[in-house]
DNA sequence: GAAACTTCTT
């Protein structure tokens, strides 16, 4: 290659023979371009006929160099006009830019000289332009100024729909085009037609378009078998998939991603991984796409190791750096429980864009790591990006999980400056939040400015009470929902419920609601509504009676019941059914085993002074390595935010939620005090003075 | 010398 550089002298070059004869010279220009100065490549571009222009025009867009294309189309226009040939070259540039201003001056020009405003190789490139700049109106317009469309035209027209999301349209106009006479009908138009069935999950008319592709002997070209593959794929079946991929002459890395991805989503986590081994088996380099797909199939199925692997795979193409993939390993190895790695991931991302960044955050949260997860938020925002509705759910959770009330404040109008105010799931987080950030007026405020209050919402607030020791209030409020709001209760509300009346000594109406949620309302109670029972009945002494209640549970796999149970008889002093409950935690032990139960086991031995007992369930967590979750404090003096520290990694974490409440604060002030002066006003008052 | 199409991210 450098020799070649080395051969081409600008200067010699625009004395010697026959200069613009070859394509070769044209490709070096566009090439060399880079690297000579400007007033050299000036003076080159004023001297070469159009037709080389047209060539290096043609050359800068099949390498993506856009920006450089439409550079040299201005200069052109500005001392000659362009031709035919150089115009859909541009216009392809300007689509690819989303250059709509660019695309519309293109479009001015070549309306005003009749020869080129009717050539049907502009029209397509303007039709194309306009429909990936997302202004299909436009798009449609200058198809109807075409009274002999080509298939070509009509093709671009319906793949316009496609990609701007209107895949209904984009059926009506290939029925359209099906109907007009003498439109041919080609591959490249059913793949688009396939896409459109695809998006609608219209299988029915997707199979037909499959059944017309194998009657007139169409079904050869990659890009229409790949599409049918998608469909498949999509619509889950994975048989009819496979077989079309079995019998597939040729396949490219597109036809191995899709069925990769097709395994993936529809429980074949194991097909997927052999599939993706195999592919690189073959020697088909793995693309990004075909790596995030096969890294779903890890994060689904909680393979860390095969996630490491599919990691290390992707540093050896490049393409960990790359914002797609690193966005899935982030998701792979939050998913796994190793969000360590996940962090080492995100650190390493150049270019994170929004979702990256949610992965991240919302990751954090998933992961136990609320502190971390707000130190995210504040970068986030710090980058220009801001959350949605999802992830101001997961940052009121992290604020929960905290417990602390003025970021719930802070965020809470930003939630509303951001237009999530009106979201029921941020509306219902923000209940649950409030609430456990101690101020059940919060809660209440909220829950009073909601109008169409779904079960969720209903549910938070009976939890909320809950929390607050209020069974009384949940009692009436779960009265108002089944009488006054049409809303029915499902499952959550009755943990909210059966909770309440647990905290607040309702025993008797505990049980009660319980009968009523599984003979009345016919839901089937799960382990943390058994748990809740247990509790209720342990606190009144009657530990036989839950020993009873636990048996006969349908699933008498969950921890959390036997936890209850052995809590209630450490209480009442039962050594009898301690020791069940104590065996089948150890036995029931899996890998989220909580050090805490075996503590409580102990602690029953420890009342009747067996000490060789203790001494054996203390040894246990021993050998286990097991660490019981430390508490942590969250202290608020006057207006001030304290974290009560332990070390000094939770001293950064504090510095972050306390950074954070300031750049929110400086949003609010400065953006948006216009608009919520009220809320403003309530934050002037919190005084952010950390640590 | 020129135009349209396929897999994937929280």
């Amino acid at each position: 290659m450098l020799q070649k550089w080395k051969m081409f002298n600008p200067t010699t070059f625009r004395h010697s023979k026959n200069r613009y004869k070859t394509l070769l010279t044209a490709k070096l220009i566009a090439l060399q371009s880079r690297f000579i100065s400007n007033q050299i490549a000036r003076n080159l571009f004023d001297e070469i006929p159009q037709n080389v222009n047209n060539r290096i025009l043609k050359s800068y867009c099949r390498d993506k160099r856009y920006k450089e294309a439409l550079s040299l189309f201005s200069r052109l226009f500005s001392s000659e006009k362009p031709d035919l040939y150089s115009i859909p070259a541009a216009l392809k540039a300007c689509a690819a830019l989303k250059a709509l201003d660019f695309g519309k001056a293109i479009h001015s020009f070549s309306k005003k000289d009749g020869q080129i405003g009717s050539n049907l190789f502009v029209g397509s490139a303007l039709i194309d332009m306009y429909a990936k700049c997302g202004a299909m109106d436009e798009s449609l317009r200058v198809f109807e100024e075409y009274s002999e469309s080509d298939t070509v035209l009509w093709t671009t027209v319906i793949t316009g729909f496609e990609q701007n999301g209107r895949s209904l349209e984009a059926l009506a106009f290939f029925s359209r085009m099906a109907m007009a006479e003498g439109v041919v009908i080609d591959p490249v138009v059913l793949v688009s037609v396939v896409s459109a069935c695809v998006q609608l999950l219209e299988l029915k008319m997707g199979r037909s378009v499959h059944g017309y592709v194998i009657r007139m002997g169409l079904g050869s070209g990659l890009p229409l078998s790949n599409a049918l593959l998608n469909l498949y794929g999509k619509t889950g079946l994975v048989n009819y998939a496979a077989r079309l991929f079995e019998g597939m002459e040729e396949k490219d890395v597109i036809s191995w991603g899709s069925m990769i991805a097709c395994y993936a989503h529809h429980g074949g986590a194991e097909e997927s991984l052999v599939l993706f081994d195999e592919m690189v088996a073959r020697g088909i380099e793995a693309n990004a796409v075909a790596l995030i797909s096969v890294l779903q199939t890890c994060e689904a199925n909680c393979s860390l190791d095969e996630g490491k692997r599919i990691h290390e795979l992707a540093a050896r193409n490049g393409l960990d750096a790359d914002v797609l993939v690193s966005t899935a390993l982030i998701a792979m190895y939050m998913g796994c429980s190793a969000p360590d790695e996940a962090a080492e991931v995100f650190k390493r991302t150049p270019e994170k864009d929004a979702v990256c960044f949610s992965a991240m955050l919302r990751g954090c949260v998933e992961n136990e790591r609320a502190c971390e997860s707000i130190g995210v938020l504040r970068v986030m925002l710090g980058s220009g990006f801001w959350p949605d509705a999802f992830d101001a759910v997961k940052i009121l959770a992290s604020c929960s999980e905290l417990g602390v009330l003025q970021q719930t404040r802070c965020f809470h109008g930003f939630a509303i400056k951001c237009g999530l105010g009106g979201d029921s799931f941020v509306s219902a987080s923000l209940v649950e939040c409030y609430a456990k950030c101690g101020s059940l007026d919060g809660a209440a405020s909220i829950f009073g400015c909601v109008k169409d209050r779904d079960v969720v919402m209903w549910s938070s607030m009976l939890a909320a009470y809950g929390i607050h020791g209020k069974g009384r209030e949940a009692l009436a409020l779960f009265d108002e929902m089944v009488k006054n709001s049409g809303v029915r209760p499902n499952e959550v509300s009755f943990v909210s419920l059966l909770s309440a009346c647990s905290h607040a000594g309702l025993v008797r109406e505990g049980i009660e609601m319980f009968d009523l949620m599984v003979n009345g309302y016919k839901l089937a109670p799960n382990s943390k509504h058994y748990g809740i029972v247990v509790d209720l009945l342990g606190r009144v002494g009657e530990v036989e009676k839950a020993m009873g209640f636990v048996n006969g549970m349908a699933d008498c796999g969950d921890p959390s019941v036997w936890g209850a149970l052995l809590g209630s008889c450490r209480v009442h002093r039962n050594e009898k059914i301690a020791e069940i409950a104590g065996r089948k935690l150890v036995e029931l032990d899996g890998c989220d085993a909580d050090a805490g139960y075996y503590v409580l086991l102990s602690n029953v031995y420890a009342v009747d002074e067996k000490w060789g007992e203790v001494a054996r369930v203390r040894g246990l967590v021993e050998e286990k390595k097991m660490k019981k979750v430390s508490g942590r404090s969250v202290v608020e003096v006057g207006d001030e935010v304290c974290s009560f520290v332990a070390n000094d990694r939770h001293c950064q974490e504090s510095n972050h939620i306390c950074d954070l409440v300031r750049i929110l604060h400086g949003m609010m002030k400065e953006e948006f005090s216009c608009s919520f002066p009220d809320r403003c006003v309530a934050l002037e008052s919190v005084t952010i003075d950390p640590l």
